[in-house]
DNA sequence: CGCGGTCGTCGAAGCGCTTCAATGTTGCCG
DNA sequence: CGGCAACATTGAAGCGCTTCGACGACCGCG
């Protein structure tokens, strides 16, 4: 394996120059400059992780924090973490997978090995035990907790996201909506999304003069049927339907129509889940999605920030993202 | 951040002493290893990653290459990724997330840097284009290529599987069945676990004397609407289908459900797919599945093993383990 | 009693890089 | 033409760890 060294003497000139060279951080003569890439080229060189890492005192990797749950969608997890890391590369960064089991001692691990230089924390809870750990760590976070106090934050504007499904329902005409919300679990868990979605909407719905029904669903059939069911005894009249729970949208849609309601004419149904997912049913769907990759790029910009302020010796600021949520009109909302 | 001098000062010993306590490759006092694991604890040590990696040559770090295609079904790639990382944690070894965008390229600067150790390359094509890349760098293939000379490689026994379907089907008394594929494309590309499924199921249905149709199918509504369409038409006598495709699965109990096939009374339906997803289906699918929990396991000993012999100085052996599928039996089959 | 052999410990070298202080070189101004 | 910048380059120190060879202490054996 090549070393600076070997490189230095194919270029005739010392490591420390190369080294220059490399990183821009002093100027080197066109000239010289030119004759180090050939002999990079020529070489094949890529500096050794560990030694950079040692002598640097940055290890050009961020860690990410993936949850082991799987009561989330989880193609939106995996598309958050394959855009953290085009991202990172963007950066010359390289992403470092931890996974929940560790629990917070995997971010103490990390902290004090010097092996992450920042870390992101997907699927962020109100009152996250992974917080306290980071400790001096950089970090970003995909998802609201209680307190970001100091720490940089980006997520869904899901207040944003309900209200817009209370507007377009409103603007259909809609008079009597309905809400089928998460599992009841989520709620209890207060969840920041679930429960952000449910105040945007009620408060927007309010304002509009709506009237609305709050049904927690567990995302199957039985549980649809359920919600639905209680839905339909207690408002008959309800016409607009937000569902938020991914897992109830397909009984949903069956329940409706043996229920003898065509959508949208007789009812109109507005999602709030991933374009995929909104575009695969029959009617699709309208539907009101954040993007993911987004959401991602953003928590690594927002890392990365933190850590070349760290290393210039700054306080990082801490930064609150809220990216607005897109509503596209497909199949299944009409008048009224 | 506490050194590995300062435990040694703390426990009145010489770093080394530190060192070797630490990894037990030279015999330490029981008293000398207390005083030491005491102060370890007491400074929250935890060695310095960079400088380990260049004094020891190995990092601790695997790489794992996952696709960024999307045609696969998502949560298992994800459910692969978390076993690999917890498999990889039980060996001290971190895992490093690389992307196919940066494609052959990454994996030469992983070798080149000395980043990783190993890297487990998922979904691996027939023909892939990363294999050449890997070099020297030790590696655990998840799929199975062409050629694969020298590697590590683990896969579901996608043979076997088919075999299974067939044996099923057979054993409850059909005699004419069908398999319901992937798109076209898939095997037009010759997709390892495509061609593997239909041989193995091909040959055990004629040892059985069944006669079959195997249509490739989009995973979507139409798609399947066609396939289904074809096969009642060529052979209406059909009762027993095997679906590989998950898009599929949905459409194709809708469609026979709406064509007066009742399941499992006229018409067995056998999915091969994750547990999760036959289970969420009503009725209940009986399935031949796959651990791809395992399938990460595997691939992280694979890799381990092959690390260990290469730090010997030995030629790492190459292995090849199939998992054998498993045969759940739900509602969704029955007597014909 | 002396010799070889363990056993436990230590000092020092070195992994490949970054970075600082210092050096040599050139060009410009007064 | 002397002196002082500014620039380009260098040597050396050191990041924190592993590992090798060496050393002293202690044991049992002849």
């Amino acid at each position: 394996m090549a070393t600076i060294a070997d490189v230095a003497r194919a270029a005739g000139v010392s490591p420390s120059t190369v080294s220059y060279a490399l990183s821009g951080k002093r100027p080197v003569s066109d000239e010289t400059r030119r004759r180090i890439e050939r002999s990079v080229a020529e070489l094949g060189y890529h500096p050794n992780a560990g030694a950079r890492a040692l002598a640097g005192k940055r290890a050009h990797i961020i860690a990410l924090a993936v949850p082991l749950r799987t009561d989330v969608y989880v193609p939106i997890m995996m598309e958050i973490a394959t855009s953290v890391t085009v991202a990172a590369r963007k950066h010359s960064y390289d992403v470092l997978l931890i996974t929940n089991d560790e629990g917070p001692d995997g971010i103490r691990r990390l902290t004090a090995s010097g092996l992450a230089d920042g870390v992101i924390l997907m699927d962020v809870e109100l009152d996250d035990k992974r917080i306290p750990a980071l400790g001096k760590m950089q970090a970003a976070l995909i998802g609201l907790p209680e307190a970001p106090g100091g720490l940089s934050c980006v997520d869904h504007d899901f207040a944003a996201a309900g209200a817009l499904c209370a507007d377009h329902l409103a603007d259909l005409g809609h008079r009597d909506v309905a809400f089928i919300g998460y599992a009841p679990g989520i709620y209890r868990r207060h969840a920041g999304y679930a429960e952000r979605t449910l105040v945007g909407f009620r408060a927007r719905a309010q304002e509009h003069g709506l009237r609305f029904l709050h049904r927690p669903c567990e995302g199957t059939y039985e549980g649809t049927a359920g919600a639905l069911g209680r839905i339909l005894a207690d408002r008959p009249e309800t016409t607009g339907f937000v569902v938020q729970n991914e897992g109830a949208i397909g009984p949903l849609l069956n329940l409706l129509r043996t229920s003898g309601r065509t959508v949208p004419e007789d009812a109109s149904v507005i999602a709030l889940c991933p374009e995929r997912l909104a575009e695969q049913y029959t009617p699709a769907l309208t539907a009101v999605t954040g993007s993911a990759k987004e959401l991602g790029r953003i928590a690594v910009e927002q890392v990365m920030s933190r850590i070349s302020a760290s290393m210039c010796g700054e306080q990082p600021a801490d930064d609150l993202v809220l990216l607005p949520p897109t509503l596209t009109i497909r199949e299944s909302t009409g008048p009224i």
